[in-house]
DNA sequence: CAGTATCCAGACCGATACTG
DNA sequence: CAGTATCGGTCTGGATACTG
């Protein structure tokens, strides 16, 4: 994405900054697992960016995918291990963000 | 910054999210105070980053910041308490990180 | 329904010059 | 030394149309 990176926090920039990212971990952390779905829970992200998230956090080891050979397609998405270890990490951030304000 | 934000991760993702933040708060939270020392520290960020995320940092309620009124002009930071939570919960995200390569 | 391709405006970063 | 201003290139996100 970036490309004149280097330091020890390009994942945890590249993973949570980038926008989008957090709401879709939540909110698949909350349950909500298909990409249609998905994009109707976190308001005002657009198709493409919801699958770029996806994919990108699938890549990171955050995602599993599991597709289902179906007519219509059906894609579903849940948390690995580390995705619900950030998930949790994150929610101290929350606090964290409450306490500042 | 970004301008079209609404949700409840908003703060964090303009902390975070923002290059070069993390490294700033890491380093600052590994004892390095001046701007000056900071920019030596953190390699390849520019005097006008630095600043820009020295101020929002600061504004964010993460940093302290401290003037000296002596020439040349000396100037120190270091984390707030919430500051150095995050600074912790970064930390957490770092183990998180080797886990997932 | 899931996912991709395209187009565009604007945000961010980097480098540098400059002020107090 | 600390901090700001400016400028240019690049990348990202948003909207939308489209494919399987």
């Amino acid at each position: 994405m970036k490309k004149t990176e280097r330091s020890s926090y390009e994942k945890l920039e590249q993973v949570v900054g980038c926008k989008w990212s957090v709401s879709v971990l939540h909110e698949i952390g909350s349950g909500t697992k298909r990409p249609g779905a998905l994009e109707r829970a976190i308001e005002g992200i657009s198709t493409k960016v919801l699958s770029e998230r996806l994919r990108k956090l699938t890549d990171y080891g955050l995602l599993n995918k599991n597709k289902f050979p179906e007519v219509p397609p059906r894609t579903e998405y849940s948390l690995t291990q580390a995705g619900e270890q950030l998930v949790k990490i994150i929610e101290q951030i929350q606090q964290l963000d409450q306490e500042i304000n």
